[in-house]
DNA sequence: GCCGCCATGTTGACATTGACAACTCGAAAC
DNA sequence: GTTTCGAGTTGTCAATGTCAACATGGCGGC
């Protein structure tokens, strides 16, 4: 069965090959010639889809922002013991976001290196509605500030830890589960309880 | 005056060079060969001080740890209104962790990318010695997570605005220095006040 | 049913780069 | 004066991103 010349579906194969190579190999290591022999293209088929090596890396990185979009608002709306409070839902999405970054360290690396993607500006947006849901009342400037240390803080923490710069020498008598919830406390900062 | 067979010291030559090809271009455009040539020696030199790329940049993202370091300590031991408590010499470090990335973002980004360089530990040892001395009488353990949940926000942040994430678009009615004080607020958490 | 268009692939080429091997220079040690 | 060896050079190789020129074949218009 030979091949026929054209692929059929190229963009979306390159686009799955190269979200593979990420999460494998880190983006750094991504060759685009590797990537179309993998797919049993030529060198330059790739181009065809993607203006350079950047575009195509970009790409990625939106879709892993989609899906870390995906992953907050799944946490935020599905999950929790009925009933449970916005403190105790935006918890669970924080963990979500500490989740999704270790659970992919290089697609983590790659979606918040250079440009933003598009999907980037949008994943940020659920983040800051899920905050102003549990800041019931609270002015615009006051949640959009609270969104924004939230982030800074999980994705800080995040960054640090896929890195490895958290090495367990640094925590002595600290159990890293008790830093993890101190971490979320510092980042999470007052919320209102649960209402009765 | 035809230069001399040795160029000298060449090792602290390209160390040099590095770091400015590194604050102009980033560390992605960086080229061994053409560092060698701006410095007048050929294209393998370079191998003879540095195994490869990899170990020029790790020595480069070094000696920024140390610079950031000392600005840290810097702004913690030197500045502030005579008298000033931890509490405000901490938020100048902390505010001087913000300028050193937003002054050298370039330099910023390589520093947290890959395996962390000599001098890494050293700097977060700074800051853990200065949240020692702004929680006194605290336990250890306190001590190392309120250190990580600080360095933690302040590097998210740092981060999200090296890398352009926080666009005036999403901050509405929030002014900049509102969001920066509130995330200084977030990062440094409930400190003491400064001793009668 | 035939034909031409053009998106999609292919081949070929080029410059750049990181890296290694083999050679050479010259300053310092003896 | 000779030797040694760190430091720099030349030459080379493979890999890669990118572009230009060409080939293919499916689809719409006739």
């Amino acid at each position: 069965m030979a091949r026929p010349y054209h692929h059929g579906d190229l963009r979306t194969a390159l686009l799955d090959a190269a979200l593979q190579a990420v999460e494998a190999g880190g983006h750094a290591s991504l060759s685009l010639r590797e990537l179309a022999a993998g797919l049993g293209v030529s060198h330059a088929a790739p181009y065809r889809h993607f203006a350079n090596r950047e575009a195509l890396l970009a790409a990625v990185a939106s879709t892993g922002f989609d899906r870390l979009a995906q992953a907050w608002l799944a946490a935020w709306q599905g999950a929790g013991p009925a009933g449970a409070g916005p403190a105790a839902r935006l918890r669970l999405a924080a963990r979500a976001y500490l989740g999704f970054a270790t659970e992919r360290p290089a697609l983590f690396r790659l979606m918040f290196q250079g440009p933003a993607p598009p999907g980037a500006e949008a994943a940020f947006a659920g983040l800051q509605a899920t905050m102003a849901a549990a800041l019931p009342g609270a002015a615009v400037a006051v949640v959009k500030a609270r969104s924004i240390a939230l982030w800074s803080a999980l994705h800080g923490f995040a960054w640090l830890c896929v890195e490895g710069r958290i090495r367990p020498a640094m925590l002595g008598p600290l159990a890293p589960g008790a830093l993890l919830e101190a971490v979320l406390d510092a980042a999470l900062g007052p919320l209102p309880a649960a209402p009765g």
